[in-house]
RNA sequence: GGGGGAUUAGCUCAGUUGGCUAGAGCGCUACACUGGCAGUGUAGAGGCCACCGGUUCGAAUCCGGUAUUCUCCA
């Protein structure tokens, strides 16, 4: 059975059992401060299993996008290593949200593996939760007898609380497992050995394939557990395993999920699969990480230099790494599977299909400039070999083999490997130390204590009542105190609220809380997946006082201005532009708005007035805003609503209309109520911030005008100080040509100076013995000059020993030139000389032997210098 | 958020304890050789050595700050 359709019969069979089926949410995650990437299936239904939401649908099947780098069992270093471990891999899952429970999930589980997928029962094993004495649970005696009926009791394993207890945090909800584990080893090696011992034992062959927990327990704080009202099930089924189970391989990347990849990388390396260890894991690297890079990309998170995107470069960087050194790939390849990625999987993701060209040309960029960090890493590496052949040094040490890689960005490995090759070695001990100072010293800094919530209120929802009022009489539900360098602040969440929480590029707003006795600052305002969190720097003297919640109703209005801007901008760019302006992130402020898009040329500034043009006209139409809250999705993409990549959107959306043939957009932000409001919209500026993506920055309504204003003023101010000219530029640029012109002139008369200086110095030249001296003191417009006086003399004249004393520009300076044959024959220094020189005019000086400069303090010392000059060379 | 590096001619880069008159290659301009092109030769233009401040007799070079950028960590 192919990949494809295994993942399609999932879907249909859970289908068939009432599920509905649910699009994987992006996986990239937003309004989640614990959470970079989705790394579990049950990651978009978290509020369900909390209780912070209800869920609408009871039954949902679903193939979530997952990414894991670091964790227990998945360091990055490790994938590619092994067969079965992965950063990109996609979890089956069947849910119920208080609907069934133990009975039929395994009941499905079994019946879906053996009767549909048809895997041989006698390669499988279950495991159920054996009980744990320290949380007073018994075996879940329930599974066991539930499995009993279907498989024989040799092949159930009682699991301990690590293997077989799920629990989401250190407190919520979570509750026993039963795990299906999977042999597939080959017939005589079962013989050898029972599976049944190999089970959660890391072995290779032996594997977990499908996890079913039994959400039936609330852990709180004290450590306890209670029983939740209503118990739940989440599972998730490894797609890459059971593919690999089914097609019967040895290894992942084996399935027809990841071979036709190795196919190209053979065909471009003209290397075998197979051939060596290296060589495999090389191929098996490159294959993982370009799922994980070109599905991060396509859910709108670019390579960058921190946090998400730290690890979206790092991931791209080890497959460069790796094709670089053991499949010989010296130029951008990795673009180039994207073809192949978006036929295999654009079908189930079609974000990746339909942003293919734009995903390919990021990570050719960001493969190309990771190429150059190689490149230039290899040339100080050079450096450092022949640093160390002079020094006769062995080992590179930990310091400059961390410096390498932590400045230059060059991979340890490839350092060891290359010291390897020239017979050197380096010192790993040394290099773990930094490493861990470094880290150390960021943890440090980044330190942030984050304490427990206090419950005030027993309340349940959280009302957001900012689209239509800015202000309320709220109550505290809860709050924490937060601890970082910056000093203490507190979170709170209201019962209600009218702040708006920092979504969709808007910020959050800002305002206060009044009670009859105090009033409390509102810094910011933030989501924490769907809770509205308020950032205040001091917390109320009374918690459970009810307060009135009022919103800065002037930041708010300017950046509802900027926010409607940014959609009659998206418009007006495809207009212009062309359907594929994809939005890629944008800021809303009370100050301005900036929009990133996709697009691979710089906007002209034919363009660039046309967009405006656009917008200032659908702002001159006032057009009024039409909001809809609550559209089923559907319904809303049927009207052509603009949706965003890697935004995760419910069922029920709101929809932003701006003239419905002009800008439709599903979004949370908050609109003027006609767009005549925005008053003005003007451009501030265009440019790239990586590769394909344009940035624009634009400001509206008063900020607009004064820019304007500013400007206007400033080209009057002009005219007026060129005496109003018929054309300003032109009579600027015969200004700019005029002083260069001007420049010029006064060089050559300088020149002219100096040399009719030089020639007059020239003709004091005296004999003295085979020697050519002059001293002289003169007055001279800069130190420079005196330089080339001093140059042209000892080219005109052999043998020449000149001093010569200057005054320049109220300072006393002292140039001692002496021709290089003296030097060399009769060891003269005039370095030696100015120094002592220099002390008649009480300063310093130096230089090389044949020319130094000195300046000093005291202008009456230039006679005798000049005197003291004679004595020595005499 | 914290650390480290880089910024020199249109481009790619040298410039080793502060002192060669700041260089190279490519590119550009002019001329010469050649039937033309490619090519070769000769000559030349092109530098606030990122910016601001400090130390020094003297700073591309040392120190502090700013900007931009690369890189590592969180």
């Amino acid at each position: 059975m192919e990949a494809k359709k295994i993942r399609s019969t999932f879907i249909e069979f859970f289908q068939n059992k009432q599920h509905q089926f649910v699009p994987s949410s992006p996986i990239v995650v937003k309004n989640d401060p614990t959470l970079m990437f989705t790394n579990a299936g049950m990651n978009q239904f978290k509020d369900y299993f909390l209780g912070n939401e209800v869920a609408k649908v009871t039954r949902v099947a679903n193939s979530q996008k997952c990414l894991r780098v670091s964790g227990k069992h998945n360091d990055l270093e490790e994938v590619g290593v092994d067969t079965y471990h992965h950063t990109m891999f996609e979890m089956l899952g069947n849910w119920s949200f208080g609907d069934y429970f133990k009975k039929e999930a395994i009941e499905w589980a079994w019946e879906l593996l053996t009767e549909v997928y048809k895997l041989p029962k006698d390669r499988l094993y279950v495991s159920v939760f054996g009980g744990d004495q320290t949380d007073g649970l018994d075996k879940d005696t329930e599974a066991f007898d539930l499995w009993k009926n279907i498989i024989s009791e040799d092949r159930i394993i009682f699991g301990s609380k690590k293997d077989n207890f799920w629990e989401m945090g250190d407190t919520g909800p979570c509750g026993p497992c039963s795990e299906i584990h999977v042999d597939l080893r080959s017939e005589e090696e079962r013989i050898k050995e029972s599976g049944f011992d190999l089970v959660n034992n890391d072995h290779p062959q032996v594997i977990e394939i499908w996890n079913l927990v039994f959400m039936q327990f609330n852990r709180i704080k004290d450590g306890s557990l209670k029983e939740l009202p209503a118990k739940h099930v989440d599972t998730g089924m490894g797609f890459e395993r059971l593919v690999r189970a089914i097609q019967q391989k040895s290894s992942n990347y084996d399935t027809d999920i990841f071979m036709p990849f190795i196919e190209v990388l053979e065909a471009k390396s003209g290397k075998k699969y197979g051939e060596s260890e290296q060589l495999d894991i090389a191929m098996r690297v490159i294959v993982d990480h370009i799922r994980a890079i070109a599905f991060s990309i396509a859910d709108g998170q670019l390579p960058s230099n921190n946090k998400a995107g730290y690890v979206i470069r790092r991931i791209l960087r080890r497959a460069v790494r790796y094709g670089y050194t053991f499949l010989g790939f010296q130029k951008p390849f990795m673009f180039e599977l994207m073809p192949l990625l978006a036929t295999n999987f654009g079908e189930i993701f079609p974000e990746v299909a339909s942003q293919q060209d734009f995903i390919a040309k990021v990570i050719q960029e960001e493969e190309a400039s990771f190429l150059r960090t190689l490149e230039n890493g290899l040339k100080i590496l050079d450096q450092i070999k022949a640093d160390m052949e002079t020094k006769s040094a062995q080992v590179i040490d930990g310091k400059t083999a961390f410096e390498l890689y932590d400045t230059f960005g060059f991979p340890f490995d490839l350092t060891s490997l290359i010291a390897r090759e020239n017979g050197l070695s380096v010192d790993e001990k040394g290099f773990a130390e930094e490493m861990e100072k470094q880290k150390t010293r960021s943890r440090s800094a980044a330190e942030q204590e984050t304490g427990d919530w206090v419950m005030v209120a027993d309340e349940e929802g959280v009302e957001f009542i900012g689209y239509d009022h800015l202000e309320s009489e709220s109550q505290i539900i809860k709050y924490r105190q937060i601890k970082d360098k910056k000093g203490d602040r507190f979170q709170l969440v209201l019962d209600r609220t009218p702040f708006y929480a920092e979504s969709g590029g808007q910020v959050g707003d800002q305002g206060w809380l009044k009670s009859d006795s105090e009033q409390i600052k509102v810094l910011d305002t933030k989501k924490e997946n769907d809770l509205i969190v308020h950032f205040v720097d001091k917390l109320p003297a009374d918690t459970s006082s009810v307060f009135s919640a009022t919103v800065n109703a002037e930041k708010r209005r300017l950046t509802m201005n900027n926010h409607t801007a940014t959609h009659l901008l998206q418009s007006a760019l495809k207009e212009v532009l062309g359907d594929h302006v994809q939005q890629k992130g944008s800021l809303v402020n009370e100050e301005l708005l900036r929009f990133d898009f996709a697009h691979f040329s710089k906007l002209t500034d034919e363009e660039i007035t046309k967009v405006e043009a656009i917008v200032n006209t659908k702002i001159r139409e006032n057009i009024a805003l039409r909001e809809q809250r609550n559209v089923p999705i559907e319904e809303a993409k049927k009207q052509g609503a603009t949706a965003l990549f890697g935004e995760k959107y419910g069922e029920f959306v709101r929809v932003i209309t701006f003239d419905r043939d002009f800008s439709v957009e599903l979004c949370g932000g908050t609109h003027v109520t006609s767009t005549g409001q925005i008053g003005l919209f003007k451009i501030i500026s265009e440019g790239s911030i990586s590769s394909g993506v344009r940035r624009i920055e634009a400001i509206t309504a008063a900020a607009a005008d004064a820019f304007m204003n500013q400007n206007l003023t400033l080209v009057k101010e002009l005219q007026e100080l060129l005496k109003s000219p018929k054309d300003l530029k032109k009579a600027v640029e015969a200004l700019i040509q005029e002083k260069n012109d001007l420049k010029k002139e006064i060089e050559g008369l300088h020149g002219q100076q100096t040399s009719i200086l030089k020639q007059e110095l020239a003709n004091q030249v005296a004999k003295v013995g085979d020697t050519n001296q002059l001293f002289a003191q003169v007055s001279l417009p800069s130190a420079d000059a005196l330089k080339k006086i001093s140059f042209e003399l000892k080219n005109e004249f052999p043998n020449l020993i000149a001093v010569i004393a200057a005054e320049i520009d109220g300072k006393p300076q002292i140039a001692v030139t002496i021709s290089e044959e003296l030097v060399a024959g009769k060891g003269l220094n005039a370095g030696n000389a100015v120094r002592e020189l220099a002390k008649e005019i009480q300063g310093g000086g130096g230089g090389q032997p044949f020319f130094a400069t000195a300046g000093g303090k005291n202008i009456a010392g230039l006679a005798s210098v000049i005197q003291k000059a004679r004595e020595m060379f005499s």
